[in-house]
DNA sequence: GTAGCTGCAAACTCTTTGCAACTCT
DNA sequence: AGAGTTGCAAAGAGTTTGCAGCTAC
């Protein structure tokens, strides 16, 4: 798998110092951050950065289908580095998202949107929940 | 069914003048408008009503689940008149929601979230589709 | 009479943009 | 050298709020 760094320099983008510090964060992220996140761990690596910067950059690579801007029930948008189709598991007490696929959730999608007479062409399907405590 | 006239006024809110034209706008919305749209509406019946009005009214109508806030990809809310559980079908052309709902969705989902080790609490699922051209 | 509601305008949050300076290629 | 990129600050869109006056109860 490319690294983003290398799609990007690959798509004719110059590769800034601030550039190359966004992908590596988007690289190494494990969860779905928010702008803000970005910004502050962009900040971490290169305090000279501004977060107009990071809009940009985040917008241009959504554009570029290398990531997913996500809007969960939240005032701000947050950024997925999986582009691959699945779905989302929001914890309500951590804020923590878990990401799933589901091939019979599928199935029965294209199915639904077969009989309302409609094609396909994207679809969401965020879950809200709140972790079970297993007993010990 | 009560109106939502009927519910404001027994959980003790005031009917102003304000509030009944708004709720009238949404009692008979077969749509998912926007604040701009029941604002709009409003001010064709009452051109004294301001759109803070509609934010606060909405607000509190959404707080006591009377209708459901809902953020579909777009930069702004819209609002679900319909609080029954249903999911929606975004026609990509027109802009137009269907709802829908289908049991054999929910039973899948709330498969899915167990084995995820979550109680189900609240979910969303957004469809994105183009209507099929059936031939004549 | 008074608690609750309203319109107005200002403020707030998140995001975008014009511009002059700078920097990859 | 030059097009693309940047930081800054201002602007924009959508939403919320403080306040003085008004109104349903």
């Amino acid at each position: 798998m490319k690294t983003l760094e290398t799609r990007c320099a690959e798509a004719g983008l110059k590769m800034t110092g601030q550039r190359k510090t966004i992908l590596k964060i988007l690289e190494e992220a494990e969860d779905h951050p928010s702008v803000e996140a970005v910004y502050a761990r962009a900040k971490a690596l290169d305090s000279s950065i501004s977060i107009a910067t990071v809009y940009r950059t985040l917008s241009l690579l959504e554009e570029m289908e290398l990531i997913i801007k996500r809007e969960f029930n939240e005032s701000f948008a947050r950024y997925d580095t999986n582009t691959d189709h699945h779905h989302h598991m929001i914890d309500l007490e951590t804020g923590e998202v878990i990401e799933f696929k589901n091939e019979e959730l599928e199935r029965i999608k294209r199915k639904i949107a077969h009989e309302l007479g409609y094609e396909l062409l994207d679809h969401r399907l965020d879950m809200y929940g709140r972790k079970i405590k297993s007993p010990l």
